[in-house]
DNA sequence: AATACTACCTGCGTGC
DNA sequence: TGCACGCAGGTAGTAT
């Protein structure tokens, strides 16, 4: 499901309710969800821990246990939910945590595309999705002239770039959609064609898109009762993202829907142009 | 080194 | 109804 804000609002879900509890058993139906380590150390080596707290960084949850912590990505489907007690798992379920006061976490994945990996404690930092990643999409960590040299260094397509991470963390196909439509760039624009202003432009659409839609809580596409980081409404200020055919609430222009980079893309043909160089 | 394509999975809607 | 096909909020591995 998650883009940055949908993980930040899951997040805000896990402090709220397993923060502090302690594992009394873990339970993997779905061996390659875990990445490393093998299933069964992971599986022991996680019991008895207490979740501290939970950390995101991009589009990663990162758990902070007693001596370990552990990094998991939901990548396009992958889901948490919370029950206060057992109840029969669907096929979909594939790690199931259970805390020693009865209550239990469920990570839920009909894609099965979902990982998790375990570290030593202060050892998350080390793993290797995490040290890819660029700065996260604030106004402190965004830093505006190593955006720019960034962007001069790539032809590739400029929506392909922001989907990397390694520029910027936490954008996916929806609000990358969102952002190149409010700063007014084609999805195709080569990276290194647009000019200072524009990425200007679009460096505070991007700090902006993302703040906005956290505080809304995330895009809603599918509901799931009792999944954590369901909840959210920013699918009502979409602009582009799904609004095919309907008319661009700027320029009144219908909202087409393209391929770009092998995704579907949306994009208003008049104030979007592709512009040569 | 950067870039593009494919694999990983399941379910759903569409068109024949 | 059945079936093939394309599509879905993502990334890692492989080939060029």
């Amino acid at each position: 499901m998650p883009e940055l804000p949908e993980v930040e609002t899951v997040r805000k879900g896990l402090i709220s309710l397993v923060k502090g509890k302690t594992i009394a058993k873990v339970d993997v139906y779905w061996p390659r969800i875990i990445e490393f380590p093998e299933i069964e150390i992971f599986q022991q080596q996680l019991i008895g821990e207490t979740i501290e707290t939970v950390d995101r960084r991009g589009k990663y949850l990162i758990f902070h246990f007693t001596h370990y912590e552990m990094v998991s990505h939901l990548r396009m489907e992958g889901k948490y939910e919370y029950f206060d007690q057992p109840r029969p798992l669907d096929k979909h379920s594939h790690v199931r945590f259970i805390f020693t006061d009865g209550t239990e976490l469920i990570y839920h994945d009909v894609r099965k595309f979902g990982r998790m990996a375990l570290l030593k404690k202060g050892m998350a930092k080390e793993y290797k999705g995490l040290l890819q990643l660029g700065p996260e999409p604030i106004d402190e960590d965004f830093d505006l002239l190593n955006f720019k040299q960034q962007l001069k260094k790539s032809s590739t397509m400029i929506k392909p770039l922001l989907l990397n991470q390694k520029i910027v963390a936490g954008l996916g196909n929806i609000y990358v959609d969102e952002v190149l439509w409010l700063a007014k760039i084609h999805p195709e624009q080569p990276a290194d064609t647009l000019s200072a202003q524009t990425v200007r432009r679009l460096r505070v659409a991007i700090i902006e898109v993302i703040a906005k839609a956290k505080e809304a809580g995330g895009t809603t596409i599918r509901t799931y009762l009792n999944a954590l980081g369901e909840a959210g409404h920013f699918q009502q200020e979409l602009h582009v993202y799904g609004q095919t055919g309907i008319p661009c609430s700027r320029c009144g222009t219908p909202i087409i829907k393209i391929k770009v980079a092998q995704r579907g893309t949306h994009l208003c043909p008049h104030c979007q142009k592709l512009k040569k160089v």
